[in-house]
DNA sequence: GTCTATAGTTCGATAGAC
DNA sequence: GTCTATCGAACTATAGAC
């Protein structure tokens, strides 16, 4: 997944497959891939290397530009960073969104929750740099940055807690527990998988996913 | 719990309360406890602004010195970052070690786990900042800095695995289980109250450290 | 041991040509 | 839009006095 999926620009929205967003050759501005280009690389290289240890000179090098040139797209360095880790949130939601859609509006607290992990699972792992520069760098961002996308990253977070709640509300989910406190534990368990998991180890993707969706809702599923 | 906790040097392991870890006088060169000085000053610092944002010259002040004075007792800012870090991995095991003996050796697995749980819970909401500093600068470190840590962190998971496989092996936990996956989930979690908990809040520390247990307990135990 | 002063780098940001 | 050149700030590290 590549930042062009996330624009608002209708001219993007893809699917088109020769690669610029467009069926009718390139009625996309340069600048506007000029753009994604920048925000594709910083990505990229925030996901890996972090906040501090990410220069311009880095980021223009991986667009294949100047560093000088990053300023007729962007205000400050700071100003690509909340662009990356704000898309980053994005992706974020739409991999649950759609796998929770996918699930239909019927099911069950806890299977919308385990299916939510393992979207999630997949999109850090698999899918998006922007959602991995977003778990690295937040922490390590200028509080400026931190504080414009402290909205967000609540809107996130109650993401979650709505799913356990919703799983305690129908009884899925045992409700002696806070949701508050246990979607912290869980989206920080999920985001450390960005740190340490790496594909075509012995470990499967999928493996991985379930092993974590199987500890948590066992630990939450109502004794017998 | 402060530096001079873990320091080898026989004079300095306190219980004299005249604060400068001996009961004749000054016995420890001034030198000494300078570098004590800076260490404790700069795990304060980088546990609560990161590595970048925290410069030798806040350290100095904070230690009552000026930037340049530093050189005298460390050859470099990474010197101070790699003691401080390595500190924190021997607070937290100390930490775990004395709740695990303090519970005696005939206890079983799924004990001994909740014990290690609630112990470095403790040590990083309530009793180091070399702690927190090792947990919130490790990814932000140079590569080098890593690299020196890379043995101690080990043993650290290795610890946690152990205490998976004891329960795993005495059936007091679920055994259908990569431990060593378990044990870096679980690790990452606990971690991650370094950067929302906030002591004074409405979620009392035991209540805290009980809930993650029981969460992660609750989904490892075996079925009835 | 600690100070003051400063050298040497790195990096974000700006200016102006093309 | 992108380039080259450079400014200015921040920071690590060093040198030498005391």
């Amino acid at each position: 997944m590549n930042v062009i999926d996330d624009s608002t620009n209708l001219d993007t929205v893809s699917g088109d497959g020769d690669g610029d967003g467009n069926s009718n050759g390139r009625r996309i501005r340069k600048g506007e891939r000029s753009r994604m280009r920048i925000l594709d690389a910083a990505a990229r290289l925030l996901s890996c290397r972090g906040y501090a240890a990410t220069t311009l000179t880095d980021i223009a090098g991986a667009a294949e530009m100047q560093a000088g040139s990053l300023y007729y797209h962007f205000d400050s360095k700071d100003a690509i960073v909340e662009e990356v880790l704000s898309v980053g949130i994005d992706h974020a939601r739409a991999a649950i969104d759609a796998a929770l859609e996918a699930l239909g509006p019927e099911a069950r607290g806890s299977d919308r929750l385990a299916e939510a992990i393992v979207a999630y699972v997949n999109c850090i792992v698999a899918e998006s740099n922007f959602t991995v520069a977003n778990i690295r760098c937040f922490n390590e961002s200028p509080p400026q940055t931190r504080e414009s996308l402290a909205v967000p990253l609540r809107d996130f977070t109650n993401l979650w807690v709505g799913l356990l709640a919703e799983g305690q509300a129908d009884g899925s989910l045992r409700a002696d527990s806070n949701a508050r406190v246990l979607a912290r534990i869980m989206i920080s368990g999920l985001n450390s998988l960005a740190s340490w998991y790496r594909p075509g180890g012995e470990l499967r993707l999928e493996d991985l996913a379930r092993q974590f969706a199987d500890m948590v809702l066992d630990g939450l599923h109502p004794p017998d």
